[in-house]
RNA sequence: GACCUGGUAGCUCAGUUGGUAGAGCACCUCCCUUUUAAGGAGGUGGUCCUGGGUUCGAGCCCCAGCCAGGUCACCA
């Protein structure tokens, strides 16, 4: 492995540490006795008092005989002053110069125990008397640095090297922790609203024999023991379902769904929705929760029901307006389509200058014409309502209109947040349903929907009126932290894998040309070139290459320049 | 999948018409006992993403590829 000349000092400074009687990697359990946001939020009930705390090394201003250095545990960061009386003596500074000073690096992880005070311009601090070394940073951090107008200066931004190295990128950038940190607020706040009902968090397979639920290419993979294939899932729809019938009034489950479909800023092959399913409720009642969740998201969150997405200001306030999508249509593009053909629908697609083809369906097509014309302009939360049926094979009937459905997408910023049901639980219906999607995908599809039988025959036990909803977490966790894309709410997005570091071991080429200089040397270099064919460029990386290995140098003497084996 | 933009020191970035690879921070040496983007003096550090090509000469031009970001397409 290749080290730069700064992992190299990094590497000595570890040997000496430890030369020094002074293991740089202690096993011992290091007690604190108070975090730093403590201290700094509450000075005065620790101002003179000693403290023990632990943490990474940000910085270090050396001024002598004494220094300042900014240390951050989980909860903050917060100056430290080290005296070089105080942790050690004038008759042995060790402990000050050689290893505070010398072996300790930004990064390094260390322990203080110490007297909290304010310095003269008035930064709480603590006056360092003992300092241990918890373990030692071999490799070097990026450089960030706030000004006093707490402008960033030299941010650690590249996001390939920040989703990459997400450990760094969570030491150096605070304002990413905080998104994390909110999002296990959201994930916490709801899960305290469905606790405090009574509904019940379960777990459910994610291989699947049948990857149902929806329509989505799914991974795939194959069980040995069984010999037979599995899926990871798209969705677990069916499954809470089927506990519905077995007699819980109530479940939901926070669910890793996997797709197998194209990546980008709201996409990530792995991705996590919150399903609940409430029996006797239809989806009029879900809308009433629904906004009432997530205002109480939003409050425990931001602590206000209003928060900031990119330009629009969005206030998750309840209630929010419910608009079915026909009328959204017949609003936004002037065209009343209510009851119509397929034929008919794809002219006015046409005339709003929407591209149709003759596979489209009524369903696609409208589904076109609201997310094309619609849906964008969504911003504060709003239920769209009443999708069509042919859009909706898990959905029940609408109580007043057979073509269409009892479904709500809600939408907020311009984007689909939830989807919900009255769930179908009619399973001679259902069949039937699962049946007209396999023509549909039959048309032209390469994925063929399967049918779950065992989930029909579940339903065929009788499944109690249900309603049910998704709402996409990560979405979720978008919108509330304002980040525009998901790969800042997901601490590990997908990446392709990094290259391979380079081979220290000579190729062909250096191979080739170091047995010519060893049987001709002293060469002159144009000779060698000469001799070796090689074009220039691959003559110069071969060249440096070797020199680089130390196995041959170059030297300039009268009669020109000379190539020979070290 | 298509197109656009980018990849240079540990980090952030310059790099002129193709002519000896640069700055700030970091790092190393020295000075400095309440500083704070600490300061002062000096110094080290490079696979210019990879592989070909053109050229006397390539970080720069050409071709192919890799990785990322963006736009679009596809897709519950």
């Amino acid at each position: 492995m290749q080290l730069s000349p700064l992992e190299i000092i990094r590497r000595e400074s570890l040997q000496k540490l430890r030369e020094l009687g002074i293991n740089p990697y202690p096993a011992d359990e290091f007690k604190t006795t108070a975090t730093i946001q403590q201290i700094t939020s509450n000075f005065d009930a620790f101002k003179g008092k000693e403290v023990v705390l632990a943490g990474r090394m940000m910085s270090r201003r050396i001024m002598g005989k004494a220094s300042f250095a900014e240390l951050k545990d989980a909860s903050g960061r917060m100056q430290i002053y080290v005296n070089r009386d105080e942790i050690s003596s004038e008759d042995d500074p060790t402990m000050y110069n050689t290893v505070f000073k010398k072996l300790l690096d930004m990064g390094d992880i260390i322990g203080v125990k110490g007297e909290v005070f304010k310095t003269q311009v008035g930064e709480v601090s603590v006056n360092v008397k003992e300092l241990t070394v918890l373990a030692k940073s071999l490799r070097p951090l990026p450089v960030v640095k706030t000004d006093a107008d707490g402008k960033v200066h030299d941010a650690f931004a590249d996001n390939e090297q920040r989703y990459r190295r997400r450990y760094v990128d969570l030491i150096v950038n605070d304002h990413v922790k905080e998104t994390f940190i909110k999002r296990t607020k959201i994930t916490n706040s709801m899960r305290n609203f469905f606790n405090d009902r009574g509904y019940l968090e379960v777990e459910t397979p994610i291989l699947q024999p049948i990857p149902g639920g929806a329509a989505a290419r799914p991974f795939m993979t194959h069980h040995n023991a069984l010999d037979m294939p599995l899926y990871l899932r798209i969705a677990n729809e069916l499954y809470l379902k089927r506990l519905i019938v077995g007699g819980f009034d109530a479940v939901y489950e926070f669910a890793k769904d996997f797709r197998n479909e194209g990546m980008d800023r709201t996409h990530n092959p792995e991705f996590t929705v919150m399903e609940l399913y409430v029996a006797y409720k239809d989806y009029n009642w879900m809308m009433d929760m629904t906004e009432e969740l997530l205002e109480k998201i939003a409050i425990d969150t931001n602590g206000t029901s209003t928060v900031q997405i990119g330009k629009n200001e969005v206030s998750f306030k309840a209630p929010y307006p419910r608009v079915p999508i026909l009328e959204a249509i017949k609003i936004h593009t002037g065209y009343d389509v209510a009851g119509m053909n397929d034929v008919e629908l794809r002219e006015v697609c046409t005339k709003v200058g929407i591209q149709v083809d003759e596979t489209m369906g009524v369903g696609k097509l409208i589904d076109e014409l609201f997310g094309e014309k619609c849906e964008h302009l969504y911003i504060q939360p709003t239920f769209i309502t009443d999708y069509p049926k042919e859009m909706s094979p898990l959905t029940k009937e609408h109580r007043d209109n057979p073509a269409l459905t009892e479904r709500f997408e809600l939408m907020v910023n311009g984007k689909e947040l939830a989807n919900a049901y009255s769930e179908l639980n009619d399973p001679i219906d259902q069949r039937e349903r699962f049946e007209e999607q396999m023509k549909l995908s039959a048309k032209g599809d390469d994925e063929a929907m399967f049918i779950d039988q065992d989930f029909i025959r579940a339903l065929e036990y009788g499944m109690p009126p249900t309603s049910g909803i998704g709402i996409g977490i990560d979405r979720l966790v978008m919108f509330m932290t304002n980040n525009a894309s998901i790969q800042e709410v997901l601490f590990f997005p997908q990446m392709r894998p990094e290259k391979k570091a380079p081979s220290v071991e000579l190729n062909e080429e250096e191979k080739v040309l170091l047995k010519m200089i060893e049987t001709n040397a002293p060469i002159l270099l144009n000779d060698l070139k000469e001799k070796s064919g090689f074009s220039n460029k691959k003559w110069d990386k071969t060249l440096k290459g070797l020199t680089k290995h130390n196995l041959a140098k170059v030297t300039n003497t009268d009669e020109g320049l000379f190539v020979e084996v070290v």
